[in-house]
DNA sequence: CGAATTCCTGACTTAGAAATCAGAAATGAC
DNA sequence: GTCATTTCTGATTTCTAAGTCAGGAATTCG
């Protein structure tokens, strides 16, 4: 067998294996784990059932490498607010927030694993807390808190705002679907996307500001 | 057979099916199609496993059976909201909110059913936009474009507006067991209830709105 | 009560998807 | 080029869950 969770294809079977991850992140995304087929991800790479089998052992071993490679994926971006630690708790928070959609429109997959699973529970959930959302829900909380006592923030549970402003975040980019099937229309274009993130960041986040700036 | 959509359940058949409904529509709207297991509805019920299949021929029909039940209990609250059409257009807004926010605490499938299939978009979605959630997005987004035209509400896309304010109340109903995963919480404690209600009527809402309330 | 009907079940069949395996094909080191 | 190794596949098996059916139990209505 070869490696399975590396991030950097090496070699033919590496790239095989990648390429396997990288539809079995999308359609289990998407579909959740037992509405995809083995067969169905086979197919989307290109290669035999039997494939997946060689290069991961089964299904739930496919499932948590996609889901390390999303996380890796995740955690390249999040490199990136290191550089804000020393703003005020509100601009952190935003910050985060600003990139958190950044990266949901990058990489879609990782709101739909959180509604998925987080709807759901079971150990899955327990997996993916562990490795891929529970740090980032508890460091959001931690600035939110902070903000909160900075008088910046409106005094809300400091866990629902998070959960809620997530929630808000990638409500429009899970649910496209749903939207293509209520208003025949795609929520991702690029004018859709600038003023996703004005109405989140300045709308709704100003919203639950102490002063809010005003239009 | 006996009558399987009927939401008032007569006789000792009649008991049996809304039970066995009621069940599906729980573990159905918690774990989507796939997850849920026949067996596991049968136990859930208390009867066996062929007794699901004489009141609904089968799994499909059991769903649908479980969300016309549903769309009925919804049917039932919305009706309320027939006495906001007077009122201004970002006060039917927030009424329209108000009330589904109601609903989302009392039947906590509504979220979740739309969270899943809204995502994988296929035929479950095409049919619960005819049956469920269509009609009410469609109203809502009338609200909101007459909402801005009136100059009341900012001037965001109408649809991304709405599945926002949708999906940032549904969040933490949703979400409650990566809540619990993540913060060891239960977000539904009646303080927490208020709370919410408070966050998403005043601070997002007033957000969205022209002449936001200051604290 | 008693017979007709409705309701329910255990045992079984069927369908379909995951997993296995022996061997073929491709790759790469020399 | 050739041989060892890695990668991949078709065919098959195993497993799981949906769905069927004949008949027994409960209910209802005369």
């Amino acid at each position: 067998m070869a490696e399975a969770a590396t991030t950097v294809p090496v070699g033919k079977g590496g790239r095989t294996a990648a390429r396997i991850r990288d539809v079995a992140l999308e359609m289990f995304s998407r579909l959740g784990f037992e509405r995809v087929m083995m067969a169905g991800i086979a197919a989307g790479a290109g290669v035999s059932q039997a494939t997946l089998h060689y290069h991961f052992q089964d299904k739930a071993q496919l499932w948590r490498a996609a889901m390390l490679h999303l996380s890796a994926l995740i955690s390249a971006e999040e490199r990136r607010l290191e550089a804000t630690a020393d703003l005020s708790s509100v601009a952190q928070l935003r910050e985060a927030m600003r990139l958190f959609l950044r990266i949901s429109w990058k990489h879609p997959a990782l709101g739909r694993i959180i509604a998925l699973e987080g709807m759901a529970g079971g150990e899955r959930l327990a997996w993916l807390d562990s490795h891929l959302t529970g740090p980032r829900n508890r460091r959001l909380v931690a600035i939110v808190r902070a903000a909160i006592a900075a008088g910046e923030l409106k005094p809300f549970p400091a866990e629902q705002l998070v959960i809620t402003l997530q929630a808000a975040g990638v409500g429009v980019i899970n649910l496209a679907p749903m939207i293509q099937q209520s208003f025949g229309i795609d929520p991702a274009s690029p004018e859709a996307r600038q003023a996703h993130e004005t109405m989140i960041l300045d709308a709704l986040l100003g919203g639950l500001m102490i002063q809010p700036e005003q239009t």
